[in-house]
DNA sequence: ATGCTCACG
DNA sequence: ACGTACGTGAGCATC
């Protein structure tokens, strides 16, 4: 079977570009419209294995259809540069895939499609035309099948004549009559003014086509008869114009199209000019440049020789210690790989690491002096524990380094920092050991070559990372703060904090309890049972046979999140039982639930794992489980916090935090003297911010203009926009914009800070927080409003969470310092992004609640003090 | 795998 | 006119 397919390249250029973030390779070129062309042939060659293949495109600006009407396609923004200039990577993008292209001045690609269509239906051709306008479904057949892209680009629906019927009750030749009617603003086509989609298939189901309708006006009534009669000829013209000519005089025969596949290596090459990684890896496009591992020489260590090991390791030796599993607390090691300073490799299989001839080799890994290179130490360090083997005496972390330099990049794979560094390629994991269920450790040749590649890059990369540190001046960022980190999170995680595993049973029989009448009640009020948990079932309960107001839509349906239905709530009682039923849902499936399972038997403790090389701005995430979002807001939520205790008998939750911290950094960046000042006299700063942007006295602050003025600073903290206080505080987008002008009018060197650091994102491309960390912002310069907004207000605010999160961590470092030096017995098990927590003895707590304080306020010095509230209790809900 | 919802700072 | 507040992780349903 013979199959054709025809491609609108203008509409798929455009679609593919404004469906992905602006990539771009290291030559600063934009490639983001060309890699989601890309992966839109690869998709269609494997999916339909087209016998002939075309991409058509539009060609230059005049064509036939401006004679008659010079208006069309006018008032279109101009094709964003970004775009633009990617126009010819795509081309030769085709010709890399071997694939036809073809133009012809004075049309566009919808009619070179259209005569194909033509050309093939008659020679009998199955033929699918991939585009994301609408108007090509004219063009569908019993042979011609519409592919039109859905959101973003890798999906597409097909449109048969059938799907069409059913969809809008059209033949597909009735789709020129819809444009007729209604028009196209996008391309400036007029139509009835008045008359949308709706108006026109109801026209149309009764009278079939504009002409008909046109003939029928009398029959209308009101004031659309009068609007169909005024602009008959706009209906006429508009419906000439959406019709796609198909009889476009051109030379190239079907036969030409014919498609054979593409050629590995031209494919490769274009990739490869692209920087493409990850598709060069996951197709594997030999040929061409080498893009595959060296060879490598490495010795597998066995038994008899293992004792004598470490006697080769007599400078910084680099060590890959693979640990398998994404929670190292229940991990596997597989294993361990040395790269000396000389370049010699071994590999040691993991068995071998627990028999008595390897005890060196575990005394060689706790030695303090003798210094090590390796990646993720803080995992790797977690791996070793629960193995009963310490690692000490690393002297560098490859990934906290790769982190620190680019921060955003999505990861810090080995595989990945050999291309970013260009040094000696490595297989990807997945590709060495499969993934999900397919995962599997290769045999010793395999597994020894690949850890052997990996510590014999990282010591390769040490120098260059070292240089690139002290270009960019982190090197105290690095060495003072977060490389010591990372031993205290290990440390804590090593810890773990108490949970009362019966609390959490008996707090989870409660709800249940609660829950099932609620949920009893809901399904009476609804008058069936369904899938509460449900956002989809829910939503046709409410909005389809309840019948409330859609407030709002999601992109696959209607929205039923907590904004919406406490604006539903008036209108049914069952709403506000949902919403209840939400929130403890959330606490039984997540906290109690979730909690219970992460709980280790034997200790009775949860060892959360802290990601230390994530967040953008800086600050750390936890995971398995996560312990950054213990409900505190609600009573309800809370009490969850009355199972986290101490883990000796007696001794107590003590809790630090710091109060305001972002306001306060942002008091000492910006210099702002106004907010200085309220922190400098320790005002309440949500009360002086209401003072002074409402011009009252403290005692005229009513609750309400300090609700206002907090949702201000919060917003201020953001990255402000009218809109996104006028959401927050559901007043007029106006109104948001008086406030913002009312606040920057008093707080001046704020509104300096602001422009300052959005003009300097742009100069440097990117901004930096009080220890240099880095966060770059390629999208700052950007055309489009959204993505360029969006760099703007993170630019405003990375500085200011980025040098929070450097200020805690400094105390965390100098923390864990002061009490090794106190030799206290107490312990710092937690970080919540502003807030340490700690369990000590009795008998410490004096010395705790003072220490604890005097490190974290004196971390860092700031033009105005930090301050940090001490609370303690038998539990950490106590701590408060 | 992806989207929705919701927990935290 | 556009449509978003910044940064995360987990559970569940659905494809």
């Amino acid at each position: 079977m013979e199959k054709l397919i025809l491609i609108d390249g203008n509409s798929i250029a455009y679609r593919a570009f404004f469906a992905l973030p602006l990539l771009s390779n290291s030559s600063g070129l934009h490639t983001n419209a060309v890699f989601g062309f890309t992966t839109m042939l690869l998709k269609l060659i494997e999916e339909q294995k087209p016998t002939h293949f075309l991409v058509a495109f539009d060609a230059g600006k005049a064509t036939f259809r401006h004679e008659g009407y010079k208006e069309y396609k006018g008032g279109r923004e101009k094709t964003p540069p970004e775009l633009s200039e990617q126009f010819p990577l795509i081309k030769e993008l085709i010709q890399s895939f071997s694939i036809n292209q073809y133009e012809l001045a004075g049309y566009e690609a919808d009619d070179i499609i259209g005569t194909m269509t033509r050309m093939a239906d008659e020679r009998g051709l199955d033929v699918i035309v991939v585009s994301g306008d609408k108007d090509m479904l004219q063009l569908a057949s019993d042979r011609v099948t519409i592919a039109l892209t859905r959101k973003g680009i890798s999906e597409v629906d097909l449109y048969t004549p059938q799907a069409i019927q059913d969809k809008y009750g059209l033949v597909p030749k009735q789709i020129i009559d819809l444009k007729g009617l209604m028009g196209d603003a996008s391309d400036n086509i007029p139509g009835i003014p008045g008359v949308g989609e709706k108006t026109a298939l109801k026209l149309l189901h009764q009278y079939s086509s504009v002409e008909e309708v046109l003939a029928k006006a009398d029959e209308i009534t009101g004031k659309m008869q009068e609007k169909i009669k005024q602009h008959a000829d706009d209906a006429r013209m508009s419906k000439e114009l959406a019709t796609i000519f198909r009889e476009v005089p051109m030379e190239l025969q079907l036969d030409e199209l014919s498609y054979n596949g593409y050629e590995g290596p031209t494919l490769g090459a274009m990739f490869r000019k692209l920087e493409f990684k990850s598709l060069l890896e996951k197709m594997d496009l030999s040929g061409g440049e080498p893009a595959v591992e060296t060879s490598i020489e490495v010795e597998i260590v066995g038994r008899e020789s293992l004792a004598a090991l470490t006697d080769a390791f007599t400078g910084v030796t680099a060590v890959h210690i693979e640990v398998i599993g994404e929670n190292p607390h229940v991990s596997e090691i597989i294993g361990l790989a040395f790269s000396t300073a000389e370049g010699a490799n071994r590999f040691v299989p993991a068995e071998l690491l627990h028999i008595p001839e390897a005890g060196r080799l575990r005394d060689w890994l706790a030695d303090d002096n003798a210094p090590k290179i390796v990646y993720d130490m803080h995992r790797t360090e977690v791996g070793l524990h629960w193995k009963g083997v310490p690692l000490r005496g690393v002297s560098f972390d490859v990934l906290i380094a790769a982190y620190l330099l680019d921060p955003t990049e999505s990861t810090h794979t080995l595989s990945e920092l050999a291309g970013r560094y260009k040094l000696p390629v490595i297989a990807l994991d997945e590709n060495v050991y499969g993934k999900g269920a397919k995962f599997k450790v290769p045999e010793a040749d395999v597994l020894s070559k690949h850890l052997a590649r990996k510590a014999d890059l990282l010591r390769r990369l040490v120098p260059v990372l070292q240089d690139e540190l002290d270009n960019n001046e982190m090197h105290r960022l690095y060495y003072e703060l977060e490389f010591p980190l990372a031993r205290v999170l290990a440390s804590m995680e090593k810890q773990g904090i108490r949970a009362n595993a019966d609390g959490l049973k008996q707090l989870g029989g409660e709800l249940g309890q609660t829950i099932e009448k609620l949920v009893d009640g809901i399904y009476k009020a609804a008058g069936s049972e369904f899938n509460l948990n449900s956002p989809k079932q829910l939503g046709e309960i409410l909005f389809d046979k309840l019948g409330l107001p859609v407030v709002k839509k999601t992109k696959t349906g209607y929205s039923t999140d907590a904004e919406v239905l406490e604006k539903l709530a008036p209108y049914n009682e069952v709403v506000s039982s949902i919403l209840i039923y939400r929130q403890l849902a959330k606490l039984q499936s997540t906290y109690v639930e979730g909690l219970l399972k992460e709980i280790r038997g034997e200790t009775g403790k949860v060892h959360t794992y802290y990601q230390q090389t994530i967040a953008a701005t800086g600050r750390l995430s936890s995971q398995f489980p996560n312990l950054q979002n213990i409900p505190v807001r609600l009573e309800e939520g809370r009490k969850i916090r009355k199972v986290f205790v101490a883990s000796e008998p007696d001794w107590l939750i003590l809790a630090a935090d710091y109060s305001q911290i972002e306001l306060r950094v942002l008091a000492h960046i910006s210099g702002d003297e106004k907010l200085k000042e309220a922190f400098r006299n320790d005002m309440d700063v949500h009360t002086k911010t209401a003072m002074d942007v409402f011009g009252v006295s403290e005692a005229d602050v009513d609750a309400n203009m300090r609700r206002q003025a907090k949702a201000v600073n919060f917003g201020i903290v953001y990255g402000i926009s009218d809109y996104g206080l006028s959401q927050n505080l559901n007043i007029t987008r106006k109104e948001a914009a008086q406030f913002i002008e009312q606040y920057f009018a008093v707080f001046q060197g704020v509104r300096h800070y602001m422009d300052d650091i959005v003009r300097q994102a742009r100069t440097n491309g990117y901004v930096t927080t009080l220890l240099q960390r880095r966060r770059y912002l390629p999208e700052i310069n950007a055309s489009n409003f959204n993505l360029r907004s969006f760099a703007e207000r993170t630019a405003m605010n990375s500085p200011i969470q980025g040098s929070a999160a450097d200020i805690i961590k400094l105390a965390m470092v100098q923390l864990a310092e002061r009490m090794a030096k106190e030799k206290v017995r107490s312990r710092m098990l937690l970080q919540v992004h502003d807030e340490l927590v700690f369990e000590v003895p009795q008998d410490e707590l004096e010395l705790m609640k003072q220490l604890v304080p005097e490190v974290m306020e004196s971390a860092l010095a700031l033009d105005v003090p930090l301050k940090v509230d001490v609370n303690y209790g038998d539990n950490w809900y106590e701590a408060k």
